[in-house]
Parts: C-alpha cells; structure tokens; sequence
RNA sequence: CGGGGCGUGGCUCAGCCUGGUAGAGCGCUCGGUUCGGGACCGAGAGGUCGGAGGUUCGAAUCCUCUCGCCCCGACCA
C-alpha cells in the first residue's frame, strides 16, 4: 500500500474527550472516529488490524472444529421470549418495531439464535459434538459507554456455541475451549489472566473469564503472586488468620446504650466498644429473584469487612440486589443503619408477617462474644454468640478480599487486587437454553435428553486496544508483529530526490513480493512528519531510504527496541522477512 | 439513573463573569525559501458561536427549555 493514496488522517494534536491511552492513539493514528457515544467507524488502518485479530481467531476456533456462521443482528421478540431474555436483558437491550408494529431487537448475544438452528435440526447424540460460531456486530445499550473502544454500544464478537450429548462432552468442549483462547491471545500478543468469574444472568454452571491487566479495564481481579490462582474479585476468596474469641459472658446478650454510635468505626472508640473484627456488620438488602418477587434479606459480615454484592445476589441466586431504603430499613428493622444487628430480627420480621432471610459471611462461623446492633436506636448488644443468637438461614461468601491477604490455593503466596480488562469469557451453559427451546436428541439409549450446551465470546476490539494499552510508548503505539497493520513501513526520506523514489519503489517491490505486507511512504513530505506518522501507527519495523542509500545502505528501525541499524540495501530484504516471520 | 463538566472554523482552545454582531495556534490553499525527527516567510479560504424560545435598541455573552458529548458513581451476557 502506498501511503500516498492510502487514508490515514494522523492527528498531531490529542483529542479532547479521549482519557484512555488506547483511544487517544485511536484517534491520533487515523483508526477510528467517533460517530456516537460508544459507536465508532473504523477506518482502514483499524480495519487491517482488525481483520488480523479475526483471522486469527478463525484459525484457533477452526482447529477445534469450529464452523463459522452469520446470524442476524435483527431478531424477533418472540425468540428471546422463549428464554425469557426479552424482559431479563432489561434496558440493555436496544428494541424496535417494524411497520406493522412487531417487536425486534438487535442482537446483544446469539444463544437463543444458535439454539433456534440447533433444536431444528439437531436429532441424534450421533451428530454431536458440534461447535458454532460467528465474527458478528452485537448491541448493547449500555448505560454509560466509555473508555474508546473499551465499553460501546456496538461492537465485533466472536462468539461461539458448544452442543454435546452430556456433561463429559461439554467438559471436553469448554476446554478445548480453554486452549484455543490460550492460543489466540498469546499469537496476539497479549499477556492474560484466566480467573474464575460469576455467570451472572447467562446463568450456567461456571465460567472464566480471560483478563488483560491494565488500569484501563474495569474489573478487578485478585492474583496470587505464587501459585497463579487468580479470581474475579466477584468469585475470589483468601485465608483469613482464624480468631479464637474468649467465651461470651452470660447466656444471652447484654443492651448497653451507646449515644450517637452510628458506625463501625464509631464503636471501636466508644467506651466498652468492640475492635472491628469483633463486631458484626449488618446490612439490610433488597433481593429480587427472577419473576421479579422482592424479599427483604439480613447480610451480615466481620466489622472490618466489606461485602461484595454479586457475592450476595449469587449465594442467594437473586437476580438483583440492592441496600434498602432507610425507610424500609425503619420499617423492617424497628431502628435505622447505625443500630442494626441479627439478634431477634427473625421473629420480629415474622410476627409482622414478614419473611426476613438471614445471610452470613463465613468469617463470622463459630464467633462469639461479639457486639452489634440492637436494633433500637442508639443501642448495642455485646457478649453475642453467633450460632447461639441469630438464626442465620445461609452461611456463605459475601466478602470482598483485600490485596495483601493470604492466597486461599497455597500456603505461601499473598493475592494482589488489580484492575483488568474482560477480552474472553467462556461459559458452561448446561441445559438453561436447550431446556426453555426445547433442543434435544436421542442419547445411546433412545432417551430424549436436553443438549449441554457452552458458550464463549471474544471481544475483537477489546483485543485491538488492550494490544494498544499494554504495547506503546510516547511516540504511538507499538504493535505485536502478529497484529500489526503492516509487517514494515518503507521511508522515502525525500521523494523529489529521484535515487531514493526509485530504491524505495524497488525495495516495496521485493518485500511484497516475498508476501509481506508493506507500506510505502511515498509522500510529498518532510522526514520528520514521516518519522513522526511512523512510529505513531506503529509499524513494527521501517526502512528509511535516505542519505546513505545513495552508498548502498538503508537504515532499519525497530519501532519496539527504538534502534536503528544499517543494512545494505541488497540484505534489507531478507532481513526484514527473517524477523517478520520470527516468532508470533 | 444520580453527581460534575463541556459544546465557539477540520483540531486544540481564548472570548462569556462586567451584552455592542468572533480571535489565536495547529491544519488547509497559493507563492517562495527549505528538505533526517511534526520547517520558515508572505498571501488567502474557512465559523454567526449545538438547537429552540425569551429578555434587550442590541445576545457567543443574561434567562428558560432542549439535544449531544466527556468524566465520577450506579449498572454491565
């Protein structure tokens, strides 16, 4: 490609509203433009690196047996009624009508599509296992778009869908899986994580998400520096060093009045207060489960811990869950936040015919002489004892673990919290989808059985920015070699100087001619606006033809090591498809 | 959805508080000089100030509404 003729609106100055380093390089290197929040046009040189991601994907997903389809982005209600999706996807979901008034939305994800072709014509265990999947645009109306290219409203999927007669199949499916996502992000140059993640509202029985560290990224991630375990903070746990309480006085709770306490940390100092891990967090919570029936629910959790709400929402199998009003709270508790405790709630909530579930973190299991609210204001209780006093209904894990605790998988290692970036995320879906559609086959035994099924998404530009996020410099971006929009950028430092068009022609020539991708700055421009343009795309490695080619001699820099060697003219060439084609 | 901010030539921004019908740098066009790290000189083109309404003799500037975008939070298969 001649870069003459080629569209590649460089931007010298940054862009006001891009924050994130990926998108003010987007902008600045001539990729994107922004049409709408979180809808972006990709320009050529975006484009080609795009095509690369997916081309390596299609090789990973293929040889696992994937074949490839194209569903539409349109799709009917109906469909998504079956799964009961159209309500549960909520305002996320972009709607529409057509002429004569019917319901379409466009596609946020494909399980209900692939599953409609499956349950068609899937038959016979004999014709499993079969694994689907497509490079397709999805829809999602997100609340808040952000961050460039990291959080849209429209972006290119590739997701794919695994069917097998039973729970072995779909476990050989999901890591096969596993290993062609290990593939694709390592050819793409991509350093990852893959940690343990909730499967929140596409429901199924685990999932793992693939995660680029960078601040950029949204979620937070626990890793453990020794063993390697690393969890979304959402699923993660650690080892706590165990409390051994002295025995609580008395065989019940003692009131104490406590003026103007209304936190946690108001009790450490009070007078006869307690220290933090000796007190009992209360937390009154809204649950709401799938039909959309709302209960009341007591979470409860060490004073010096926090919790963590999808740790709630997925101990309880809620759909959602959210802090109670403080009239709720009033009403419920008979005291406002501040006073709160676990203590005799039960009956209370159940006198006033009320159901109230009881939930509690396993920090607290076997703890006593503890204090908490009770339940009055400007009231405590001391010397509680846990499973003597309060009824909990579900002890589970509610608490968000805090970088520098112990690594729940090995003896030695400490966990870090850090922000990161979901690229993959492969779930097992079992039987939530072929179940509510109605996709069966015949197993050995002539038995109808449902189809296990997995599902598993890539995000194609989250890979093109993470590349960005974790690969430049204060020049530009420096692409991995395996996604690079060119594999080399060949400078004419001065293209009216008739030598240097002709070398520089001659070599393009023979670099694309030995099939690599190469581009040609053959503008009418001064070498620094070229050097500037070069290293801001990010090529990974440039010829400039210049001064000393006139004695045989081209210089060859390499955008990632910045340093520039001198190569005759006549082994430029081979050099540079020796080192395109080394590695990645 | 809650909080904050911004919308002025293609880009970055000044002007707004203290109304008097627009300005800089970059980019672009033409001419000249330059020519290896975003050149210099000269001459130009280009905006009615997101939109609507209002106050006023007069509105980019004040008021109301509205649309869009960004940031923080909530949310996020």
């Amino acid at each position: 490609m001649r870069w003459s003729n080629f569209f590649i609106p460089t931007l010298r100055e940054v862009p006001a509203d891009a924050e994130v380093v990926s998108h003010r390089l987007l902008l600045r290197a001539g990729m994107v433009r922004q049409l709408a929040a979180g809808v972006y046009s990709y320009l050529p040189l975006s484009w080609l690196v795009m095509r690369r991601i997916m081309q390596i994907v299609r090789e990973e997903m293929d040889a696992v047996g994937g074949q490839e389809f194209l569903f539409p982005v349109l799709n009917p209600r109906e469909l998504w009624e079956e799964t009961g999706r159209w309500a549960a996807m909520g305002d996320n979901m972009f709607r529409l009508q057509d002429r004569k008034g019917a319901d379409l939305c466009l596609g946020m994800t494909h399980e209900e599509a692939f599953t409609n072709i499956a349950r068609h014509e899937l038959r016979s265990y004999k014709q499993l296992p079969q694994v689907w999947y497509q490079i397709q645009a999805k829809f999602r109306d997100e609340a808040r778009p952000k961050s460039g290219l990291l959080r849209v409203r429209q972006f290119i999927m590739k997701d794919a869908y695994t069917f097998d007669v039973d729970s072995n199949g779909l476990d050989k499916s999901f890591a096969d899986q596993r290993e062609a996502y290990i593939k694709i992000f390592t050819r793409c140059g991509l350093k990852f994580s893959i940690v343990e993640a909730s499967s929140g509202a596409m429901g199924g029985t685990a999932s793992s998400e693939f995660m680029i560290r960078t601040d950029a990224g949204e979620d937070l991630i626990a890793t453990c520096d020794a063993c390697g375990y690393a969890a979304n903070l959402e699923k993660a746990t650690s080892q706590l060093t165990i409390i051994i309480d002295e025995p609580s006085a008395g065989g019940a709770p003692e009131e104490f009045p406590t003026p103007g306490v209304r936190t946690i940390e108001d009790l450490i100092l009070f007078p006869g207060g307690a220290s933090a891990d000796r007190q009992i967090k209360t937390l009154v919570y809204i649950a709401t489960n799938e039909t959309g029936e709302q209960q009341p629910v007591l979470a409860l959790l060490r004073g010096d811990h926090q919790l963590h709400e999808t740790k709630l929402a997925d101990g309880l199998g809620a759909a959602d869950v959210r802090p109670a009003h403080p009239e709720e709270i009033r009403d419920l508790m008979g005291a406002s936040a501040g006073s709160l405790g676990g203590v005799g709630t039960k009956q209370r909530a159940k006198s006033a015919g009320r159901d109230l579930r009881i939930v509690a973190d396993h920090a607290l299991k076997n703890r006593s002489n503890m204090t908490t609210g009770a339940n009055k204001d400007d009231h405590h209780l001391r010397g509680v004892e846990i499973e003597r006093d309060i009824p909990v209904d579900l002890w589970t894990d509610l608490r968000t673990v805090q970088s520098g605790e112990h690594c729940p998988n090995c003896e030695a290692g400490t966990l870090e919290v850090s922000k990161s970036l979901e690229v993959g995320h492969i779930f097992k879906l079992g039987t939530k989808y072929s179940k509510s559609m109605g996709a069966t086959v015949l197993d050995q035994n002539g038995k109808e059985v449902p189809v296990m099924m997995g599902s598993y998404g890539i995000g194609i530009e989250r890979i093109m920015a993470a590349a960005i996020e974790l690969h430049h410099d204060a020049d530009g971006i420096i692409w991995p070699r395996s996604i690079a929009p060119f594999d080399v950028v060949v400078t004419i430092t001065n293209v009216k100087q008739p030598e240097l068009k002709d070398a520089g022609e001659q070599l393009y020539r023979d670099l694309r001619a030995a099939g690599l991708e190469v581009l040609l700055d053959d503008r009418d421009e001064r070498a620094g606006v070229k050097f500037k343009d070069a290293d801001l795309i990010g090529i990974p490695y440039r010829i400039t033809v210049g001064k000393k080619t006139t004695e045989g001699t081209v210089e060859l820099f390499d955008r990632a090591a910045k340093q520039s060697t001198d190569v005759s003219l006549a082994e430029v060439s081979a050099r540079v498809q020796q080192l395109a084609l080394a590695g990645s």
